[in-house]
DNA sequence: ACTCGCTTTAAACACTTGTTTGAAATGAGT
DNA sequence: ACTCATTTCAAACAAGTGTTTAAAGCGAGT
């Protein structure tokens, strides 16, 4: 994944090597031999720099929260000129794509979806700086598209009717390679399939809209 | 959990521990030590019955499976006399209490689930017996749903996006017990989240219907 | 009472793991 | 050229792992 970079201090190498294997097989099963020798770096190194394997972890975590922070801004939501309908079309277009991001990035995420299915004690802190600005999110858009006097419920359970339905393609990839590979072939395909979610959403929203604006129609 | 029988044979005690240990930790985590301790049994037990601890896993998950399919029957779905928007009704209920059970029957959920997350060779046997016949009973009820004229590609993604809809209760429960408790709280609160979900649904299978019978609405 | 197959047991084995150690290498400042 | 703090290294350590072993216990059949 990430070539040996002799100019890279073996700080930085350790720590980007620690999330990818972290991230591929798990911190009980990721062995600090193994990282120090995809990192060409001795295993003393991992006590060295970071105290410990757990410590290493926490580290690693909170440094893979930057990179996909870094690499998936998200404040192109705010506008205020886009319709809601598009936003959240948007909206679950680049979660697909995130979610199904086999590169670098990929596997931070597969990272925190590791901590999310068996949280460690750094949970907490994923929650707040990288769930949670994710569901406001979401949530905000589906306030604006619902308006005003929709409760607050009703707009919450849809949000995880919406994320419900990206999810699978990042935890039960397993299921959808082996038995259905046709939603997730190419680009193409994943697009139909983000575009498939999106209609299905709106069309379930429309139930719960309190707004009387009926210009936004398909 | 399960309390210690002395009257129940070792062979099914370390099978009914196993279980659930796995369950609990994953196969990695899951040492032979503490199974054994659990079930008040020697270490070397695990390997004079079950020859390693791997095929220990591996009994143990089909195990499992058929103590899931003795105690959630589903044949009650064949019933032609029964509306399909009624099924897809019950399938979502039933699917979300089994999803939160946290019973003895929910660590076996549990199990399944870690074997979706980071697969074993066990994997295929499962997808076979346990998760194919609950795919296929979903698929038929919403080619039903939606009349036979309308692709199979739609019925996939519509099944999945309701399938999904479901699934965080599961495998998101960390996120979700920490930020939106209030949606499963108690009985009568999954209940109501169940009806969203089936009416979020309905509402957007409408789009998809490719049959003239008009006389199903809310 | 004795045998013989099955089961249980404590101890040991072989191996992997995270971590520590103390010496060697390195390199900037003088 | 020397110093000294920082970094790297091979080797060893201590603890935990799955597994094996060989002896002891047990229980029905004769």
């Amino acid at each position: 994944m990430s070539e040996f970079n002799p100019h890279e201090a073996t700080f930085d190498r350790l720590l980007q090597v620690a999330a990818e294997v972290f991230a591929e097989v798990g911190f009980r099963d990721a062995t600090v031999r193994e990282i120090c020798t995809r990192a060409n770096v001795n295993v003393a190194s991992v006590n060295y720099y970071f105290r410990s394997k757990d410590a290493l972890y926490v580290q690693a975590l909170s440094f893979a929260f930057q990179e996909v922070n870094r690499h998936y801004p998200k404040d192109h939501f705010l506008d205020q000129t886009i319709a809601p309908e598009q936003k959240l079309a948007r909206f679950i277009d680049d979660l697909l794509m995130k979610l199904l991001d086999d590169s670098q990035l990929g596997c931070f995420n597969k990272l925190i979806l590791r901590e999310i299915y068996e949280p460690t004690k750094a949970l907490d802190e994923i929650l707040l700086t990288c769930i949670m600005p994710q569901l406001t999110q979401l949530e905000d858009i589906l306030q604006q598209l619902l308006g005003e006097k929709t409760d607050k419920l009703t707009v919450q359970r849809s949000m995880w009717s919406i994320l419900g339905q990206c999810l699978p393609f990042l935890h039960s990839r397993s299921i959808i390679d082996r038995l259905y590979p046709e939603l997730i072939a190419n680009p193409l395909a994943i697009q139909a399939t983000a575009q498939h979610i999106t209609q299905f959403s709106l069309q379930a929203l429309k139930q719960f809209k309190t707004l009387p604006s009926g210009d936004t129609d398909a």
